[in-house]
DNA sequence: CGTAAATTTGAAGTAATTCAAAATGCGTGG
DNA sequence: CCACGCATTTTGAATTACTTCAAATTTACG
């Protein structure tokens, strides 16, 4: 039906300008919409990806949100990312085939899919798409490199600084509110995240609280001086 | 001359099994080769990449080897990743077309240079060295994500450990002696790149010696018990 | 509204850092 | 080849940021 094809297109989704259409014309955007599949929503906890499955489709959330984690062998829970509207999981499957890691949403979830096949089939055709999958995936390794150094160099106040400032800025890409949010995940996935304990995180907290830069009542976060985090991190 | 011809083209080298075209079938190795570039050597802190420089190849160590790395904002150096011959560095640009951290030769060092317009004008053609970039990419990823929950989980010895396994399992894959071999990091280039500071790299090492698992003379370094350093990191 | 989970707060312990000095290795020139 | 001097590495002692363990408090949800 005309309808629900409209809401299928990637060309009238609201997320377009920051999800893997952004940089392509409208005519490669047709294409690519024509190879997405639209995921039923998901409830928290739900598993997208799981840690040694074969990588076979690229998955965005649409709305809602995500994390990236794992286990290591001693048990202790890791959180490589955590993932926003228009952001693409699972890329490291590329390295050989095979998700390294699970996605798990946070809170209620509603995704896209793109098989694998039919992404390279249009990678075939379409140079935008091409470029714009490596793009991508240069920005996550970009990204997992710049968080690798922060969490070897930067104190715990300085990392929990990074990560408020860095959602922050995120939630306003989205056109959401950037100093007024709540977190879907908790003090434990931030803790793993940043390397932390969550005691470090509440602790880390409470300093910026009686510091007046933020307001925290639970998961409700309030950047009242989002400055003075940064600065944090010019150290 | 037909001579030099050969001994640029990848199809000769004896990195091949090792290098971008691992994957590739021999056409395509011979069509990639076209697009190589041989550069000269280069000595000991020469830096062939520089952050904030436009990306406009993909730079693979020949021999020698080499540091990525960069300053932190407070003047720290930190390294990302060591790169030995048949490793591709600079894959981070793929981000925005700009490199964000200096590639410094650790000891003479030769290279190969793909430029970019090229390589991207090779994979419309060549699915195969379409797939290979990828996977590169996909590995790199997972490579330094890998690290990112290692620098944050593991302590000092475990991550040194991890660090003399992974390496030796590097020069095995090079044909190189695994239990034997010389450094060409110091121990403050190990220390930033562990994100650990060189004292502790030390007194870890002497740890591993003095436990019998290791022989240290300065640079060179003898695994005596790789098992038992393997164990540190199953936890 | 009540119970379990999540978060905060407190106190003690510890691995790694920092600062400092000694020892070793390495390249250079006598 | 050996001696010199500088850079790297090792070793030592004190400090500290973060963790660990434990308990109180708050929040979320049936």
């Amino acid at each position: 039906m005309e309808l629900t094809s409209t809401e299928l297109s990637c060309g009238s989704c609201a997320l377009s300008r920051i999800c893997l259409p952004a940089n392509l014309s409208a005519r490669e955007t047709r294409i690519l919409a024509g190879a997405v599949e639209r995921g039923r929503e998901l409830q928290s906890g739900a598993r997208l990806i799981r840690a040694g499955a074969r990588m076979d489709a690229l998955y965005v959330v649409r709305s809602g949100s995500a994390k990236s984690c794992g286990v290591m062998n001693d048990g202790e829970e890791y959180v490589r990312a955590f993932n926003l509207p228009g952001e693409v999981a699972g890329l490291e499957g590329f390295a050989d085939g095979h998700h390294t890691c699970d996605l798990v949403a946070l809170e209620p979830l509603r995704y896209c899919r793109i098989p694998l096949g039919r992404l390279e089939r249009l990678m075939e055709t379409l140079p935008g798409l091409r470029r714009e999958v490596l793009r991508l995936l240069g920005q996550s390794l970009e990204e997992a490199q710049r968080m690798r150094t922060e969490v070897s160099m930067v104190d715990a106040r300085g990392r929990l600084a990074s990560f408020l400032v860095d959602l922050s800025r995120r939630l306003e890409r989205r056109n959401l509110p950037p100093t007024h949010f709540r977190l879907s995940m908790s003090r434990r996935d931030i803790a793993r995240h940043l390397g932390l304990t969550l005691e470090t995180v509440s602790r880390s907290l409470g300093a910026f609280r009686s510091a007046g830069w933020v307001e925290v009542r639970a998961r409700y976060i309030k950047l009242l001086q989002p400055k003075a985090l940064a600065a944090l991190l010019a150290h």
